[in-house]
DNA sequence: CGCTGGCCCTACGGC
DNA sequence: AGGGCCAGCG
């Protein structure tokens, strides 16, 4: 079928494997830029396309509202948006919502209930702990109610644990804190019921409740599938089992590495799960990393492989080594945000139109750290988006609108509505709410239906004897003749906006939230609050953002609120798609839209050069970037001081580092912005890590453009704009702050040539960095262009430094085996053999080499290390430094455009018989292999035919290469054939990747 | 009693 | 940046 095979294209075989599988329950397990969201877009297409399943009964769950849209985009390119838009896809809690929506009624839920966001909760459980007089703290309290609700354990039940224990006379400390918790829990649901409410758990909860009492409701769901599933909590995996109970036919995808949100209940057992609730599960694992440069995938292998109780993996580059990331130092977090903008700037100039802002992501541990950063980019006039953390919703003016308009939908939201009573300001203060709430709470009305009768005059309270100063008790109004004035305005703003809610008439949902903002006089409010012009800028342009949003949250033609039944799903062509529903509907899709999703989405304006992206490293989850800076990386912001669990810490360095394709950049100030000293992360700060980087930011010289356009999959500028961006850029090195990375001093670099000295420097973990002079101890990226640099190429000239005493090191490569080779390699043993054999081409000391590639593998030993390894240590002929026989070799050695490194033999004479046109090759190939027989890798020459890029133009790049430029850059590319990074995967017969069983990961997944 | 302004504290992560 | 708290004023 011809619609299969265009939708297969570009997949891998363990890919194709996953996609086509016969098998209805299917788990793919892999490692980051392998593939598995692709993998699960195909499939999904598969299943519609080929299977012939209706999109209307395909579930689709991702689990951040951004990597919904994501999901959105990749598969409306594959399937158009009118098939997409019937697809049931989001994230968990906005599906539950949907199906709550549509049959919520059957639970006796009232469907037009309210989602209580975070400061509602929170509200909510301050408001009970004062009642109460408790002394539990606020946000432990409401994070111990949501681990509860997540983990299906209700108010009663937990109440009766908590009773049995009094009885075990355990601790009375922690009992008395727990029976806090039971008070504030149970106030907690009682007050969310009677609000209408349904907080984020509840969502899910309920939605569980509906699906076991009314499965039905699911019948015609055909396929469930699930990305990210190793961050799925109990009762989401109890949904999934629901969602697919009538076929059971159910895809997931998953990487135990990238579990990072078990602070709220998210429990990576889920994977294991899977087998045991599915026992002819059919497990694909991906092993080749299609997203970055092999020096970053090296460097976050070590950082993921310091978790001693996880077992070894392999992750496969399969593009060149690239360049080396970066780890920098500065004085304090303003330097740090300055020299990353002036990095930003460099590197966007000299690659030469090859990038664009949207190009760059900056990320963060947490959002507070954005301040400095965005400060800087505005100075400069870069353009930058927030993702995450401080929330669009939450600011001021558009909290305030929002609780305006969901009072208007739901008056008996007694939170939203204390917070918008007074404000703007309308005498009713603590005192007069106080009495409110008290009259509320004595007759058992929502606060609402008090500021309703006492505005209607139905509601009169009695006055109240009070002492005045002459000692004589008069009887006074509770409530003053000012503040009952307040209370009829905000009733009558309420009330008559209701009325016209609710009448029909053309006006849009937009122009009714305009109309609301005139009837509070928020323009009057805002100005009256804000002491600056620019500030009431600001603040009105997000109100309306809002209100843009709210426009592009109804036009939206997908997510209709109800879920049609079986019955329905191919309903007629429908009359006109437009036609709107009552405008209260459409209010509350809009509300509730907005409490799912954490950042307003905004529109790109016109024709831009993008946006540089700020977000916190848990929303950047499943995203990609071709520069990924990651600032901060100290001990106490990461790990963060509050966190429990290191091991996940780092899981979150690792899934940030990883979201880098080409270039990555680690930095932190010697100082936080409250003016304490810290340290390197303790995740950063060993030998083993600091060999992966470099202290100075890349040259970025005309090889270095060109094998990020192979990353990049783009197009290579040419090598005459190439040069005139060199030539026109300033800086054009990485020096901001050099020098204080170098040696602690806090002064700028100037313009001098000691650049290229510096840029040799390295980091060593305790002397900070060490001159190139002194250094002789190297591993890993740099060690081959240093041993050929000092002709050091034996083990008897390598002295190591003292600060890295070697006994221990050297004792570690000796023990071990020396190379853990993944299970999967038997069948690319020849090719893995030849790569290795050439890496000792390089005579580098075999203690070092070993602990290289073995940082790369993992510690643990895999069974078929011992056979292979031996390879290491074989001579090699000249012939087995070709890993890619055939056509490929022909055209890398033949074709001087094709490979960068085959100058660095014409030009190099200390390496006379390097492997290198191997290197350039190997992504060259990697790039082949993926793109199947007919793909034609994308050198120069390629480019010549479908670039207008002549082959005059075309002939001169590559005479320029061979004659003009330094080739140092080939030593990554050099190094590449050191360690085994990626193979030539077309070179040997491939059932390359497609595994079908746990290899390593079932004993993480196991335990 | 309520309003306003100023001060200090405090910020992990997100559906 | 926002919330809580206090002082001073209407
Ligand atoms: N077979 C392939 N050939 C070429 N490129 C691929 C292939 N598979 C995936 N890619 C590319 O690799 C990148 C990463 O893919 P994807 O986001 O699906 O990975 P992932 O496994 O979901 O990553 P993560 O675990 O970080 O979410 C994407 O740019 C994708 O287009």
């Amino acid at each position: 079928m011809d619609s299969v095979a265009s939708m297969l294209e570009g997949l891998n075989a363990a890919q194709k494997a996953a996609v086509t599988s016969q098998s209805s329950v299917v788990q793919v397990l892999a490692p980051p830029g392998s593939g598995k969201t692709k993998t699960l877009t195909a499939r999904v297409a598969y299943l519609i396309s080929h299977l012939g399943m209706h999109p209307g009964n395909i579930i689709v769950c991702t689990f951040t509202v951004k990597a919904a849209r994501e999901m959105r985009e990749r598969l409306t390119a594959l399937l158009g948006s009118e098939t997409v838009n019937k697809l049931l896809l989001g994230t968990f809690h906005s599906i539950s919502r949907r199906f709550l929506v549509t049959y919520g009624r059957h639970i006796q839920l009232n469907e037009k209930f309210g989602i209580a966001d975070t400061s509602d909760s929170k509200s909510i459980v301050t408001r009970i702990i004062k009642r109460l007089g408790l002394t539990i703290d606020p946000k432990t309290a409401r994070n111990r109610i949501s681990t509860f609700k997540s983990k299906g354990t209700t108010a009663e039940q937990y109440a009766e644990e908590t009773a049995s224990k009094v009885q075990k006379r355990a601790n009375a400390e922690t009992v008395l804190r727990n029976q806090e918790i039971v008070a504030v829990y149970s106030g907690y649901e009682e007050h969310l019921r009677v609000s209408n409410l349904l907080d984020y758990d509840d969502l899910l909860v309920k939605c569980r409740e509906l699906l076991r009492s009314h499965p039905s409701c699911v019948d015609h769901i055909q396929a469930v599938l699930i990305d990210e599933f190793q961050d799925t909590n109990h009762i989401q995996f109890d949904l999934m089992r629901r969602f697919s109970s009538a076929r059971k036919v159910v895809t997931t995808v998953g990487d135990p590495d990238q579990s990072i949100y078990g602070w709220r209940s998210a429990d990576v057992t889920n994977l294991k799960k899977m087998k045991e609730n599915f026992p002819d599960l059919h497990v694909v694992n991906l092993e080749e990393n299609y997203r970055s440069s092999g020096a970053i995938l090296l460097a976050a292998q070590e950082i993921i492989e310091q978790d001693q109780s996880r077992p070894a993996k392999s992750l496969m580059p399969t593009h060149a080594l690239g360049l080396s990331p970066v780890l920098r130092k500065l004085p304090r977090a303003s330097k740090e945000a300055q020299w990353i903008v002036c990095e930003l700037k460099r590197t966007i100039a000299l690659t030469a139109g090859l990038l664009n802002w949207d190009d760059y992501a900056i990320l963060l541990r947490s959002a507070a750290l954005s301040r400095l950063i965005e400060k800087e980019l505005g100075n400069h006039g870069i353009p930058y988006r927030m993702v995450g953390g401080h929330r669009f919703f939450d600011r001021y003016e558009v909290r305030l609108l929002l609780d305006y308009l969901r009072v208007i939908d739901l008056p008996g939201h007694t939170d939203a509505l204390a917070r918008v009573l007074n404000t703007p300001a309308r005498q009713i203060g603590d005192g007069t709410m106080k009495v409110l709430l008290d009259e509320a709470a004595s007759r058992q009305v929502s606060l609402w239906v008090i500021v309703r009768g006492i505005a209607q005059d139905s509601i009169k309270l009695t006055p109240k004897p009070k002492r005045s100063e002459d000692g004589k008790t008069k009887m006074v109004e509770q409530i003053s003749k000012q503040a009952k004035r307040g209370l009829e305005t905000f009733f009558n703003i309420i009330h008559t906006s209701r009325v016209k809610l609710d009448e029909t008439s053309d006006d849009s949902l937009v122009q009714f939230i305009e109309w609301v903002v005139k009837k509070i006089g928020l323009l009057k409010h805002l100005k009256e609050k804000c002491t600056e012009e620019e500030e009431l800028q600001g603040r009105w342009a997000n109100v309306e953002e809002l209100i843009a949003n709210a426009e592009e949250a109804v036009t939206k033609e997908y997510e209709d609120e109800r879920i049609p039944s079986h019955e329905e799903q191919d309903p007629p062509e429908p009359v006109d798609g437009s036609v709107p529903r009552s405008r209260v509907e459409t209010l509350r899709k809009f509300l509730g839209n907005v409490a799912l999703s954490t950042e307003a989405e905004q529109k790109e304006d016109g024709a831009s050069t993008g946006h540089v992206t700020i977000s916190t490293i848990h929303a950047a989850k499943g995203l990609e970037w071709p520069f990924v800076f990651i600032p901060a990386v100290y001990d106490g912001s990461i790990p963060h001081s509050r966190a429990e669990d290191n091991d996940e810490e780092r899981r979150l360095l690792y899934v940030a580092m990883t979201r880098a394709q080409a270039m990555l950049y680690l930095s932190y100030p010697d100082k936080n912005s409250q003016q304490g000293a810290t340290t390197l992360s303790h995740f950063l700060s060993s030998r083993n890590i600091t060999q992966h980087f470099s202290i100075a930011g890349p040259t970025v010289k005309t090889e270095d453009v060109h094998e990020m356009s192979l990353i990049l999959r783009r197009e290579c500028p040419n090598v005459k704009s190439i040069a005139a961006a060199q030539e026109r850029t300033r800086p054009r090195e990485d020096k901001k702050f050099l020098k204080y990375s170098y040696n602690g001093e806090d002064m700028e670099y100037t313009d001098d040539d000691s650049e290229a000295e510096s840029k040799k420097r390295k980091w060593n973990s305790t002397e900070g960095f060490v001159p190139p002079g002194k250094r002789t101890q190297m591993k890993g990226f740099d060690t081959v262009k240093a041993l050929m640099d000092q002709g050091e190429l034996s083990t008897a000239n390598t002295t190591l430094p003292t600060s890295f005493t070697s006994a221990k090191t050297l004792a570690r490569s000796a023990d071990l085996p020396p190379l853990s080779v993944p299970h999967g390699a038997r069948e690319i043993a020849p090719v893995r053999t030849m790569l290795q054999a050439s890496s000792s081409s390089t005579s580098k000391p075999a203690s070092q080499q070993q602990s290289s590639i073995m940082g790369y593998f993992g510690k643990k030993a895999d069974t078929t290390a011992a056979s292979t390894s031996n390879l290491v240590l074989q001579p090699l002929s000249h012939n087995s430094l070709c890993p890619h026989p055939g056509r490929e070799m022909t055209e890398a050695s033949a074709s001087p455009a094709s490979s960068f490194a085959s100058f660095k033999h014409a030009d190099d004479p200390s390496c006379p018989k390097q492997p290198a046109p191997a290197a350039i090759g190997l992504s060259r190939n990697a790039l082949a292999a993926t793109h199947g027989p007919g793909f034609k890798p994308p050198t120069i020459a390629n480019h010549s035919t479908r670039l207008p890029l002549d082959t005059s133009e075309a002939n001169q790049m590559a005479e320029s290469r061979v004659t003009k430029l330094k080739p140092a850059r080939t030593l990554h590319s050099l190094t590449t054939t050191t360690t085994p990074l990626g193979y030539p995967m077309n070179a040997v017969g491939r059932s390359y990747g497609a595994k079908m069983s746990m290899n390593g990961w079932q004993n993480r997944t196991h335990k």
